[in-house]
DNA sequence: GTCTATATGCTGATAGAC
DNA sequence: GTCTATCAGCATATAGAC
């Protein structure tokens, strides 16, 4: 990618961002040098400073505004009225937006240990606060007799893993499109809890 | 831990490779450092050098030697009649297997892409031959008529992914034993497939 | 079998020219 | 806003003393 004279600070940035995010979920955080990220932006390593205060920065503004999105998302979809209705609706809703951002996910997953204690426990607290939402779907479920799951916390941690492991295999233009893979997720996840 | 004299190849060699596999399990394979390495078994650095041709080589043998045990392991489990009682084995055998060696599990998730390409291949090859196995069961108990999966390849990666999760969560010592967690997973399995 | 010393190179981050 | 140049430190791996 050749530099760009005259780049301005409102697309270096995003673009830097974008180049880490890539980077890091194909390598890794602590593999990938700002040195290769400057490379695939296309520019020197000293100006990557401009737009970041420094490594561990980068990786948490990208893990930040993925859990971001992904708890904004989730409140903007429209709430069923029933517990299986909404539950099948976090199902769909979470295989789609994982499907969309594979980099994105990988890294939330993976990198956890890279970030430093204050920013782990501020990633930590935006992860309890959406497996929160599936546990009060569930709770919900319960209590209105229609679906069954002996220990919530131990359901809710088996359903978000089943439904996130889709990253691992999926690939576009594969045999199964991303509905008919959700169709077939959510029969899964209904048989899991019996509704 | 303090350097003794007079250790052995057969006492440092496994004591490498423990160390390697707590460090790699805590920080990433990226991150660590043979410094770290020998320090943790209490040797100098160099000293490493006598027990594996390089870092490369001490991440694959930890791997290989988890994905044999694996294999092994289940080999020798005795194989009941019933597709719906194999996989009742299948459930509670793979959640014993992984909780019993959190670290290892998760070195075998997370670093494939610290492998070089032929050593990743590897690796691969011994994962997918895991799988299989429960791709046979799924597909006996479709045969039979004893299960439902649409998408034999989908519902394997599902299942896998929800029974593997449980290393996410689980700590000994918390509400749960071993046992009853393996109990209630197996329900949502079952539940999952319709048997 | 382990040590110390060392080679060669890459790391994150900063300073100052333009 | 980006460059070049640079600092101090750590990386993997090897050589040779004991």
């Amino acid at each position: 990618m050749a530099r760009k004279t005259g780049s301005h600070s409102e697309i270096t940035g995003p673009r830097v961002r974008a180049a880490a995010l890539k980077l890091f979920a194909r390598h890794g955080f602590a593999a990938v040098s700002m040195r290769q990220i400057a490379a695939e932006v296309g520019v020197q390593a000293g100006a990557l400073y401009l737009y970041t205060k420094d490594k561990q920065s980068l990786l948490y503004d990208l893990m930040q505004a993925h859990m971001d999105e992904l708890l904004s998302a989730w409140a903007a979809q429209p709430k069923a009225d029933d517990a299986v209705s909404r539950l099948e609706a976090f199902a769909r809703f979470h295989i789609q937006f994982h499907l969309e951002r594979p980099d994105a996910v990988f890294i939330a997953y993976m990198e956890l240990r890279n970030l430093s204690d204050e920013n782990f426990a501020a990633i930590e607290a935006l992860r309890r606060r959406y497996e929160g939402e599936l546990e009060a779907i569930l709770q919900a479920g319960q209590a209105e007799g229609v679906l069954s799951a002996p220990d919530i916390r131990l359901t809710t941690m088996a359903l978000i893993a089943m439904l996130t492991g889709v990253n691992t295999w999926y690939r576009d233009g594969g045999r199964l499109s991303r509905d008919a893979v959700a169709d077939i997720y959510w029969d899964m996840v209904r048989g899991a809890v019996g509704a």
